[in-house]
RNA sequence: GCCCCGUUCGUCUAGUGGUCCAGGACGUCGGAUUCUCAUUCCGAAAAUCAGGGGUUCAACUCCCCUACGGGGUACCA
C-alpha cells in the first residue's frame, strides 16, 4: 500500500474537546506508528458558527499534547476556488444539477412524505430541469437511486445502505459555499488522504461521501468509524457534562501524556496493559483492536493515570511543567531549594500537578502556618522536650544528609525514650503545619539546617504562648 | 417514523466455538509495610456475558427477533 496518509478536520466552532482529540490521537498514532503522513485541516465553511478564537484554541490544544501534524492547517474557507473547480466537474460529468427549489416547498415536500410514511428526502424535482446557474440555485448531487452503497468500514465492518434511503443532498449551498459532505470528500480527494479515521456519528455520512467519490472516480479511502466516547449519563458529551476542553485538564494539573494514554485506552486495547509512555502508543497502536461500543468518560481513571504517569518521570520534567502552578499558589521563586528533590518527595503522593503544587507550599512558604486541628492536637507543652532536643541535636550536626537527619532523631528517641512516632508528628507539624507531609527526614534535609531550626523554635515560642 | 451502529463486573476493557462456574484496570472494602499522608504489596466483594429463540456434540463468541442506548435523516460539521 502507499503512505498512510491521514487527517484531523475539526470544525472551529469550539474549543477542542475530549472526544475530538481521541479522534486526533488515532489519527496522529496511525501515521506515526506507520510512517505516514498526518494532515491538519480546518473545516470552517459554516461562517456562522467557525472562529479564529477556536482556531487558536484548538491549536493550543493539539500543541499541548504534542499531536504535530505534517501538513496544514489547511483551510476550507480558503480553498472555495477548489471546490467551485470540483462542482463544475460534476455538472460538466452529469452527477451534479442546479436545483431553485425554495426551502418552504423543501418543507413542504419533506412534511408530506413524512405524514404519508415516507423518507423526507428531496424528490428530484429539479433533477432533469436541465436549470442554468443563477443567484437562486444550489448544486445537488444526482445520486443512484437504486442499488445499494456499501461502506467496508474498518472498525464496524461491512455496512450497508440502500441507496432508496439517500438523497439527492446539496453540495453547493445558493451563496457558493460548499457544503459539508461536498467540500470534505474534495479535500480528501485532493490531499490524497487515504485512512479516514473518525467518530461512528459519520457512519451514515459515508455513503453519501462514497457516492461523491464514485461521481469524481476516485478511488475510495479506507474508513474507520470509532465509537464515540460518551458522559456519565451515557449521551453524548456536551458542556454540561463538566470540563470537557483538552486544556482545561492541562489546567488543572493533568499530564499530556496521561491524558492520551487515557484517551487511546477509553476504545482501543492491548491486552491487559493500562499503562502506556506516547512511544508505546505510536509503536503499538492498531485498527484491529478498536472497540465496537461507545465508551464512558471516567475522570477518576484518568486521575489514576495521571498519578502513574507523575511517579513514572523524571523529576526534572515535572520541574518544568510544575512551576507555573506554583507561581499560581504565590510562589514567587523557587530558588534556594532544590526543585527536583522537592518534587522527588512528592511524586508518590499527587495525583496532578496543581495536587502536587499544594503540597509543596510548605517548602517555599516564609512562615509556617499551623493547622488549627494539628496545632492543638501536636503543638503543646508535651512536645516541647521533643522539639527542644531536636533542635540542640540539629543545631550540633551538619545535616547535610538524611542519615544525619535521622540520626539526631535516634539521640532524641534515647534520651526521651519515647518512640519516634511521637516525636515525629509534632515536628511534622512544627515544620509544615500539617500532620501529613513527606517523610520527615527528607523534608529536613531538603529544608536546610537553617529553615528547620527556625521553624522549630518558632513552634517553641508558639507552645510558650499558649 | 425510517435507516445505521452498539449492548461482558458501577466504569474502561480481555475474550475471535471448547483452556471462561469469564481475566486485568479504576473505584469500593479488608489487611500488611510505615514517622503522618501517600506509595508499595497482598486479599475480598462485584458480570445468570441485555432478554428470548435458533445453529452446533459444544456459544460470551455464529444467525434471527425483542428491549434499551447512541447516531443519521439540514442550503450544520
Amino acid at each position: 500500500m502507499d503512505q498512510i496518509i491521514t487527517r484531523f478536520p475539526p470544525s472551529p466552532s469550539g474549543y477542542l474537546h475530549i472526544g475530538g482529540a481521541r479522534t486526533a490521537l488515532f489519527n496522529w498514532l496511525y501515521a506515526r506508528g506507520n510512517s505516514g503522513k498526518f494532515i491538519f485541516r480546518i473545516e470552517d465553511t459554516d461562517f456562522e458558527r467557525s472562529t479564529q478564537a477556536s482556531v487558536d484554541a484548538i491549536i493550543e490544544a493539539l500543541e499541548w499534547l504534542g499531536i504535530d501534524w505534517d501538513e496544514g492547517p489547511y483551510f476550507q474557507s480558503q480553498r472555495l476556488g477548489l471546490y467551485q473547480e470540483y462542482v463544475q466537474k460534476l455538472i460538466d460529468n452529469g452527477h451534479a444539477y442546479y436545483c431553485n427549489c425554495s426551502k418552504e416547498r423543501l418543507d413542504i415536500v419533506r412534511k408530506e412524505a413524512t405524514s404519508q410514511g415516507k423518507n423526507p428526502k428531496y424528490d428530484g424535482k429539479c433533477r432533469n430541469l436541465g436549470l442554468k446557474k443563477s443567484d437562486d440555485t444550489a448544486v445537488r448531487i444526482a445520486a443512484p437511486l437504486t442499488g445499494v452503497t456499501v461502506v467496508d468500514d474498518l472498525v464496524k465492518g461491512s455496512v450497508v445502505f440502500q441507496n432508496l434511503e439517500l438523497d439527492d443532498f446539496i453540495i453547493q449551498r445558493t451563496n457558493r459555499t460548499p457544503t459539508y459532505n461536498f467540500a470534505v470528500v474534495v479535500d480528501d480527494i485532493a490531499m490524497n488522504v487515504n485512512t479516514i479515521i473518525r467518530g461512528d456519528d459519520h457512519l451514515s455520512n459515508t455513503p453519501k461521501q462514497i457516492i461523491l467519490y464514485r461521481a469524481f472516480g476516485s478511488p475510495l479511502p479506507k474508513f474507520g468509524h470509532v465509537p464515540m466516547v460518551l458522559g456519565p449519563d451515557k449521551t453524548r458529551l456536551s458542556k454540561r457534562h463538566g470540563a470537557m476542553s483538552v486544556t482545561a485538564y492541562r489546567d488543572m494539573g493533568y499530564l499530556a501524556d496521561a491524558l492520551i494514554n487515557y484517551l487511546v485506552r477509553l476504545g482501543w486495547s492491548h491486552g491487559d496493559q493500562e499503562f502506556f509512555t506516547r512511544k508505546d502508543l505510536i509503536q503499538k497502536f492498531n485498527l484491529e483492536n478498536i472497540g465496537k461500543s461507545a465508551g464512558i468518560f471516567n475522570p477518576e481513571k484518568l486521575t489514576a493515570l495521571n498519578a502513574e504517569h507523575i511517579k513514572a518521570s523524571q523529576s526534572k520534567d515535572i520541574a518544568k511543567k510544575l512551576i507555573p502552578f506554583l507561581k499560581e499558589n504565590g510562589v514567587i521563586s523557587n530558588e534556594g531549594l532544590y526543585i527536583e528533590k522537592v518534587i522527588e518527595t512528592l511524586k508518590p503522593r499527587s495525583k496532578t500537578l496543581k495536587d502536587m503544587s499544594n503540597q509543596a507550599l510548605f517548602y517555599y512558604t516564609e512562615d509556617v502556618t499551623y493547622d488549627i486541628e494539628a496545632a492543638k492536637k501536636f503543638l503543646d507543652s508535651s512536645s516541647l522536650t521533643a522539639i527542644d532536643l531536636l533542635t540542640q541535636e540539629i543545631e550540633n550536626r551538619e545535616c547535610s544528609s538524611e542519615k544525619d537527619v535521622e540520626d539526631a532523631f535516634k539521640s532524641v528517641v534515647d534520651k526521651t525514650g519515647l518512640k519516634l512516632s511521637k516525636i515525629a508528628q509534632p515536628i511534622r507539624v512544627a515544620l509544615t503545619g500539617k500532620t501529613a507531609s513527606p517523610g520527615i527526614f527528607e523534608i529536613i534535609d531538603i529544608l536546610g539546617k537553617e529553615k528547620v531550626i527556625c521553624r522549630l523554635k518558632n513552634a517553641i515560642s508558639f507552645i510558650k504562648q499558649k
